[in-house]
DNA sequence: TTGAAAGCGCTAACAG
DNA sequence: CTGTTAGCGCTTTCAA
């Protein structure tokens, strides 16, 4: 069932056919039905890749993510499927689990023209990697910022100044000592973070004490562990700001099997506004990420790119620009800090 | 930089290039060495078409799954890919939303030999297109078990019997009255799960009130509007048994919302084990669904029939055979259900 | 507007 | 053990 099946059948050469697939123009209305029909009637579909071989390209774009478990990530997925599915194109999922080896056989695969264009979470990808990315012209776009020159488009966040609100929002609500569970500091977000984090306590001439930064596996049971560290603290803080609202919920967990309430006792105040941190006892102060956006957002800038790949060879200068689209954070309160009586009490009525 | 690059830097024949690929043991060591260095010298890459229009083979798998913000669904991916990667294969994740468009789009890409196995959840994919790749004869393994005589190796619980657990836990239990928030009764879990409820009332001789059914959309949202709907009844029942997890999720909100407390005035069964069960407060009591190991189970059934298909070509009857594997269901017991002042009130100290 | 034919890069007979 | 060569199915010049 190949494309000279077709061509038979309709008593024209294989050329034909072919055209009536790519340049339908060039061909007479009256045998491009014909030929569209006897399609339709033999269940015809050209061979992908005697297709690819020619033209390389395949229609399927890839994203690559740190970690499918995190609804972070899944629902960026979400966002860039919806838009490469309009655009009639596949999306690859590929997920590193962070592994530099896995990370590393999917970039090798990918790079090689077998997919049209890439997006990837900067800062979770080597840098070599990227550099390889660049060199072979892969269309593709970083979800994220990250130290150097990277000639990528990007969406991004600034979670510097997202967790310098967020602890500003913990020291404007009264508290004075507040902790800071940090993510994987490999990861620039986490260092980020951190930094923010400092800088919100240092505007506020407030102690920067190292025994209440404390590191964490970025998983539930990592914020648990961590939380219950600083909870049985000889001295714990009053609030504690977590690097992720998916290690928010474990520490909630953990405070509470301490004994302790929240927010009387201790605050919690999350990041990312995970979509189950409405449901958690207490509901989760947090920051806002807009995950679904910036994977609708990357998936554009990686459309457009492509676009003016095959449009425009005349260099087109203005659609060569890499773009950088910034989205802004914003704090999602709910009811795990800043609890009324306790306010009153620190301010005294 | 392609073969004949390589094979000409090296002074011998393509062929010899190739099979130092294909077939190593069939070249001199000396020379596959040299070939090799040459390779990686020249960082050469088979080009994946040509490969693929050879062999028709492309090294990949795909994972169609109707919900892609799902935990379970996640879970499963992350089981797939696993083994999927340890035997050499990539992973094309698909998400179908539920829609028949996007299922139809998918398979129609899939199915031309376009990857070398593909895993579908039963009940979620039409028919029709089941009837399309049984007669592609792709290697298909389907999760989840359905009514008809389909030809594929699957993976599969009980949800009835799941079901019919956990609604006679909440039985024995005492409740007495205890309603159900059904998912979607399209998809055939949902079905089966239902009967599983009706079941174990009746076996307990326990009135089966319609009203006490209720249907809801699947997410959160879903499962706090009809909890809202169940609670505020003029007659509101002792227990809910809800569908799954994420549905939970929001009846619990909802429950809470109404002041009611959780499981004193009412109790929550819930349906998945969902990672988050554990943390929302009460920690819910659920019905443990193994998704990881059922992508697990599944991916190695898929590899199953790969192999069968490129190693005996002497039809050996027994790995044609196709498998059935099933996983048991049990009760994950937390804290939603079955208070102990409760059951003391109502046995009567 | 159409057809003939030359590849795209690779694999696997077949022959040596 | 290695080389020659005929495809795999399609697209696209080039001629007609």
């Amino acid at each position: 069932m190949n494309i000279r099946d077709v061509a038979q059948r309709a008593g024209v050469s294989v050329a034909t056919v072919s055209r009536v697939l790519n340049h339908p123009d060039q061909v007479t209305p009256k045998t491009r039905e014909r030929i569209l029909d006897i399609m339709k009637e033999l269940d015809y579909t050209p061979n992908w890749f005697a297709r690819g071989l020619n033209l390389n390209r395949t229609g399927v774009i890839a994203l690559l993510i740190p970690n499918i478990l995190n609804p972070i990530y899944t629902e960026i997925a979400k966002g860039v499927e919806e838009v490469a599915h309009n655009k009639g194109y596949y999306t690859l999922l590929c997920n590193s689990e962070d592994s530099k080896e896995k990370e590393a056989a999917y970039i090798e695969m990918l790079l090689h023209r077998k997919v049209d264009g890439l997006i990837f979470i900067a800062g979770h990808l080597d840098p070599n990697l990227m550099t390889k990315i660049e060199e072979t012209h892969l269309p593709a776009v970083m979800i994220g910022k990250i130290e150097g020159n990277w000639q990528f488009s990007s969406v991004y966040t600034d979670y510097f100044e997202g967790a310098r609100k967020a602890t500003t929002h913990l020291i404007e609500n009264g508290y004075k000592s507040i902790a800071h569970i940090t993510g994987n500091l490999r990861f620039i977000e986490s260092a980020e973070k951190l930094n923010g984090y400092r800088e919100a306590l240092k505007n506020s001439n407030l102690e920067i004490n190292p025994k209440w930064i404390i590191g964490g596996e970025e998983t539930i049971e990592g914020g648990y562990l961590a939380a219950k560290r600083l909870v049985r603290n000889a001295n714990p803080p009053e609030a504690i700001f977590i690097a992720n609202d998916w290690m928010a919920f474990g520490a909630i967990d953990a405070i509470k099997t301490e004994g302790l309430r929240i927010p009387e006792d201790i605050a919690v105040m999350g990041f990312d506004n995970n979509r189950m941190s409405g449901l958690v006892e207490p509901k989760l102060t947090t920051v806002n990420l807009p995950v679904y956006k910036m994977g609708l957002t990357a998936s554009r800038l990686l459309f457009d790119e492509m676009d003016a790949l095959t449009s425009t060879s005349e260099k087109d200068e203005k659609t060569d620009q890499k773009q950088q689209i910034f989205l802004p954070l914003t704090i999602k309160v709910r009811h795990s800090c800043g609890h009324q009586d306790r306010i009153k009490a620190i301010f005294g009525e």
